[in-house]
DNA sequence: GATGAATGAGGATTCATTCAT
DNA sequence: AATGAATGAATCCTCATTCAT
């Protein structure tokens, strides 16, 4: 009946709840039972759906980064220039605001050095990274040595996913909630002002 | 007889260790016994010390926590201007660089947005953003509007934690150690160079 | 509609299974998942040709015993004497050589004192071992007490059953299987010496 | 206070237990639990004793074999001959009705062909086929041939652990328990004529 | 006749914690 | 100050079974 077979709607019920709670409270800090509660199943129902715990988290990061992926292989054939980095910048922001919990998932990963992260960094940030160093090596600003190259790209994934993974944090800083729209807004302002302040292409250049 | 008392040798060794754990695995992640284990002790020897999992987790916290606190105090004491932004930049990173573990650790809790996030975001971060706004609103570069002074600090604290916080993600996308001495002096570099393009005063300013 | 009925292909496959899986894992070491898969089943297919688990379990028991059973009881109506005692024991040898997997099952019933075991033991030992008794008393060796008599039977039983199911443990033993054809073959010239040996008449019977 | 030190007290209860259990259902028909509470503990409390279920089956094996094996490794040091053969037949099933729940155990891993089997076999078994090989190379009855040695070897152990192992069964069958001293007894006369009548050292050997 | 999905019960094991020693 | 032993609660997961399809 539906395009695809099986019973697509308790499996994506499953990893959405899933992934809610794995980004909120860390694989160790979620069970299957929590898990299986809020998708309205009992635990052991889920071992109908994913092989394990394991099994389970995978699937939820592979169905988070994947699009992530996709997204930035799309850009990476765009052409470049300022123009690019804007609409990249753009793009990217407006991806991770309709899966905010997807930039919680990777500082999980990437903090906790998980078994999963080679997956992640050879998967999706290896080539992003090799993407923007192509980018810069064709015409990176002046004030840029070469060697910095990799922590200047590095720079740019800190500020975009930490703006929304860090977000439980500044929303009690702050008393605005860094994922509401208008913030999400006047975030990626502030990021294109950031990438044109640092971005200015050299004089030479010119 | 006091959970309090103690040798303070034992209790920091304790310290230590949980600092480590509880930073690579984050709380839910981290047994009592594998941080007694890896003191030298048994699980039950830790309640000679800490009242509890979470007492233990809360000093972890504190004597990190606090010296960073510390810090920002006496920077924001000083005077301001671009030299002091510069002075601000390096201190940090120079200290963060001797407790690579904190940041890790601010992270887990920003993310997990846990039950400690309140006494984090009131006890170290408002503050420390509201000096920032302070500075910023007694003189800011003139590109940033009033209502985006928050975010620019919000950046910067992204882009200071997140080298250290996910340097073992960037550890196996480069194949460098992002927290090596050489790639810690490479990214404050960076990071100064970000502060005098996006820092620079309006010309109506000078 | 009857979980009799059925594709007897399907049932059978199942029972062949079930027999090989209970045999060599026992009743509580087998799960029915296990022994549908290899049944290249589900599960829940197995309930359509039998009520649940234990009623798999004494079919198989049943289906196993049973042609012995019948064996046992037309070597009885042949009339004894010595050489009875040789057709008796090739029969059964060449019987169980069929069905390798009947001796472990008995001995696990039989060891785990199992709740079916009063089934096999009041079904087919019983019968058997009176059997057994009837002929003795109608002539033993002479060497034979008959409080033995019991006793004598359960050594044969043992001598017999035992060499097939106690097969893992003398296969790891010596470098040859126990069930070979070979040293089937072999093993039933021991049991007939044996027989030869322990079962002379007295020379008063002569 | 005990000459061992530790808690030998619970241990050995635990040990108990665990092998009357064991031996009477299998090892995956026993339930760490169901130990437990027949050695008045909580499953949670095994854990401080023995690694696991595992390790405590393995524990149970071995302090059941080993008396076993340094008693037949004794019996081998003694003399052979005729009287040793009946040495060795009273000693071990004096031994075993001591320890009745061993020759359940070691059914159960042979028929079973667990993972522990190769231990059991390697370490008590096999020296104890090849001491009989040995005794039987420099002396066999006249009937057997030297590819029979083997067998004839194994047909003791079946005879023997069978009386033991079997007992659930036969308790069944008979009216009488086999394990009752006077049916050990009765067993053991059985076994010795058993011996005398295949043992018969040919004439020509005289 | 077969199966995917659901589940209550129970499986082994871990965990934080307590307490007597 | 340290620990072995004990435990209730919770962990992940398996199991036998049911039922609608």
């Amino acid at each position: 009946m539906s395009p695809e077979s099986g019973t697509p709607i308790t499996r994506d019920r499953i990893l959405d709840v899933a992934e809610a709670l794995f980004a909120s409270r860390g694989f160790a800090g979620t069970s299957m039972r929590d898990i299986a509660a809020e998708a309205g199943l009992t635990a052991a129902s889920l071992y109908n759906h994913f092989e394990g715990k394991d099994d389970l988290y995978v699937a939820v990061l592979q169905r988070g980064i994947r699009p992530l992926i996709d997204l930035m292989q799309r850009l990476a054939e765009s052409e470049g220039g300022d123009a690019a980095t804007e609409a990249v910048i753009r793009a990217v922001m407006e991806h991770l605001a309709r899966r905010p919990h997807l930039p919680r998932l990777i500082h999980h990963e990437a903090v906790t050095g998980g078994s999963h992260i080679a997956r992640v960094a050879r998967g999706w940030v290896r080539p992003l990274v090799e993407q923007g160093l192509a980018e810069m090596k064709r015409g990176a600003p002046a004030q840029w040595q070469p060697d910095e190259y990799p922590l200047v790209i590095a720079s740019w994934i800190h500020l975009i996913l930490g703006h929304f993974a860090l977000a439980p944090l500044f929303r009690d800083v702050f008393d605005e909630d860094p994922l509401a729209p208008e913030l999400l807004e006047r975030q990626t302002r502030v990021l294109l002002k950031i990438a044109q302040s640092t971005g200015a292409r050299s004089p030479v250049d010119e």
